[in-house]
Parts: C-alpha cells; sequence; structure tokens
DNA sequence: TTCCAAAACACTAACGGTTAGTGTTATGTT
DNA sequence: AACATAACACTAACCGTTAGTGTTTTGGAA
C-alpha cells in the first residue's frame, strides 16, 4: 500500500495508450469494420489477451475516455459554486461536452462512430451508465437516501440532451433549448421532491 | 400483386412461429448464454441460416414483437381521439405497455433480459428507434415539415419513461409521475414550437 | 396443365470478437 | 534473496454471423 505511481503502473499505463492509440490510428485510416482485433494488437505488438486485458472489447478501444464524460457530469453537480442552480450548472457542462465533440479534431472520430451500428450502441449503453451515475449524484445532492424516480428521469433526459444535441444542425441551440424544458420539467418534479 | 394469405406465407409466418417460440423455451429453460444459435436451429429442426434469415440476430429472437410496441407508440399519437391532447394519450399507451410488461406470464422472460447485458443493450436501442419513430409521428401530427428538436426530445423522454417506470417499484405511478415532467417540458417547448 | 421465376430452405466453410487454459517474465515487498 | 503478484504471451477454441452454393417448394403465367 505505497503511493501510486511506480514502474509497475507506468508501464501499464503506457501499454494501455500505445494499444488505444494505435486502434484508434488504423481505425481511422482503414476504417473501423475493416480493422480486426488482431490486427490492433499485432501494430500494437502485444498479444490479443493482452489487449482484452486492458480493454472489454473491441468497441471500448474508441471510448478509451469514457469515465472522463461521466465524471464531469457528477462533478457538474457535486463540485459547482454553492449558489449555482443544479440545472444551470448541468446545462454548462453539457454545453462544453457538446462542444467538445464538435471540435475540429474530433470530426473524423464522430463520423467513423457514426458509421458504425455497433459503436452508437455501445455508445448508447455508455450513455444509461452515465445517466445511472448522474442520478446517483443528484440524489445525493438533494440529501436523498436514493435515487427517486424524478432523479433518474432528470437523469436521462439530461443524457438524451446530448446526444441529441450532437446530432442537432444547430448543437447550442439545441442544448439551450431542450434544457429549457428539462428545467419545466424538473421545476414539476420539485413540488413533490423538494 | 395479388391477396397476401397464400400458402408459401403461411408456411414462412410458421416456421418464423416455430423458430421464436422452440428460441424462447430453450432459453427459458437453460438460460439465455447457455443456449447456442445452433441448438436453436437443431431444436426447431432448421438451418442456421435459416434461423437469420428470420430474424437479424440471437437478441431478435426475444424481442420477436418488437415492431408491435414501435406500432402502438405511433398510433397512441396518430389514431387518438380528435379532442384529446397529445400528452393524455402517450400516458395512456405507456401505461398499458407497463402493464403489459408488469403482466404475470411475462415476468420470467424480462427477468432473462435484465440478467443478460447484450438483451439489455438490444432493447436499449430498439427503444430509440421506436422514439426516433415517435418523432416523426408528433412533427406529423403538429403539422411539422420535418421532426424539430423538440419533437426528438420529448419522444425520448416517453420511452425513458416506459424504460424507468418498468423498473420502478410502483410502475403507475412512475408513469404518472414522469408524465407530470414530460407535460410541463412540452409546454415549455410549446411556447416556441406550435 | 405445364413451365418458370422467385423465394424459402439447406449445407459447408469460414470470419471475427472473445475467452479459457497455461506458462513466462517483470516488479514491489518481506 | 526470495516470494507473491500482476502483466504479458501463446495456442486453441467457442460462438454469433455471413458468404457461397445448391435444392426444393410455390404461385402465377403461358
Amino acid at each position: 500500500m505505497t503511493v501510486p505511481t511506480g514502474r509497475r503502473e507506468r508501464k501499464k499505463a503506457a501499454t494501455r495508450q500505445k494499444i488505444a492509440d494505435t486502434a484508434l490510428r488504423l481505425f481511422l485510416e482503414r476504417g473501423y469494420d475493416a480493422v480486426g482485433i488482431r490486427d490492433v494488437a499485432a501494430e500494437a505488438d502485444v498479444a490479443v489477451t493482452t489487449l482484452f486485458a486492458h480493454f472489454a472489447s473491441k468497441e471500448a478501444l474508441v471510448f478509451e475516455r469514457d469515465t472522463d464524460f461521466e465524471r464531469r457530469l457528477t462533478e457538474a453537480v457535486t463540485g459547482r459554486a454553492p449558489d449555482e442552480p443544479l440545472m444551470s450548472a448541468l446545462r454548462r457542462e453539457v454545453q462544453a461536452l457538446v462542444a467538445h465533440c464538435a471540435a475540429p479534431g474530433a470530426a473524423p472520430v464522430w463520423r467513423m462512430i457514426d458509421a458504425s451500428p455497433a459503436l452508437r450502441q455501445y455508445e448508447e449503453s455508455m450513455m444509461l451508465r452515465h445517466a445511472d451515475s448522474l442520478a446517483a449524484a443528484l440524489a445525493a445532492d438533494l440529501g436523498l437516501p436514493g435515487t427517486t424516480t424524478a432523479c433518474r428521469a432528470v437523469a436521462r433526459f439530461v443524457v438524451d440532451a446530448r446526444a441529441l444535441a450532437r446530432e442537432a444542425d444547430d448543437p447550442r441551440a439545441a442544448v439551450d433549448e431542450i434544457f429549457r424544458m428539462i428545467e419545466a420539467a424538473w421545476e414539476a418534479a420539485g413540488a413533490r421532491t423538494s
């Protein structure tokens, strides 16, 4: 139980990163479906089993940073300024996340994701996991003992907002519009929750 | 272009049904993961390729009636009484769908679905497809040329309601609570949409 | 009735993601 | 210095799925 950063952990992180980088490069070069797991493993110079020790599935290679998204959502709730309303903080964070997806460098990756049913499906279930985390964070912020139906509902609405905005013509405006709806929903629920 | 019901179509439907019934029986008997496609095909006395000619995937064997759900959602919109509000009709239909899931005979099937990540994921993406259909139906009902952001958002909220209610302690109450939120969201959007 | 095109069905073989089983090295700790 | 552990490697296989190919059935046209 010493402090974290030993050589072992650094090597492990390096291997993981090398695999992820190699995979993304190959996927963008030749297309997601045209690259096999065995190709990625060979190019990254690791065994297939090693690759699966670091990533649970082929899709997970693409969404390597997925825990970041989850953390950002929950921290938007737990780490907001004391006087900021919940929904305001969430809208800001979703705006930032959507803007991040629309960044110039990210475009080819999202085009690849949109082109692959497997990747789209993986992203969907990722977002539902994030919604569960967010629901828990919301409930905790309200001092509730467990996640209520209203918390779960709003959490889903928020991740829906991100998904819909990503596909909209004007992502910024879409987030604003959907959040007006979510805020109304939240107030309607609030009459019973708080 | 004669009328449909020839012997051929009856036989095809019978084969399809036999495959689905056999699959569901085996899945419930031995567990979804413990039954292979080859087992199902053998037990239904068809070739594996025939099975895949009728069903696109192993998961589709379980959600055989999925188009029914989709149709019921859109028809709740298009086929409602002329004076009934949209959200009222949708709430009624979602209540019916959720009640249907909670029916005694359906319990083992849902337990199986909840136990299998693959099935859960399949159901999720099914629901998103349904949300897209519903969004189109909503837009059409409002006389809009295309699906707007608000339509898409509300459609997602509605299918979220079904998913959340299915897992809630008191499904009926959950649907009511979430629909109070959705109606508020719909009104907030309506200020700009209609 | 006879024949034809289409569709359902079958069979083999394979592909690609994923895992089990087993063994080898490197690393942090005692 | 020695041990326990975790990272890594290799082989072989499992399972869902598809391609390729051929056979039978069926509905309708000639």
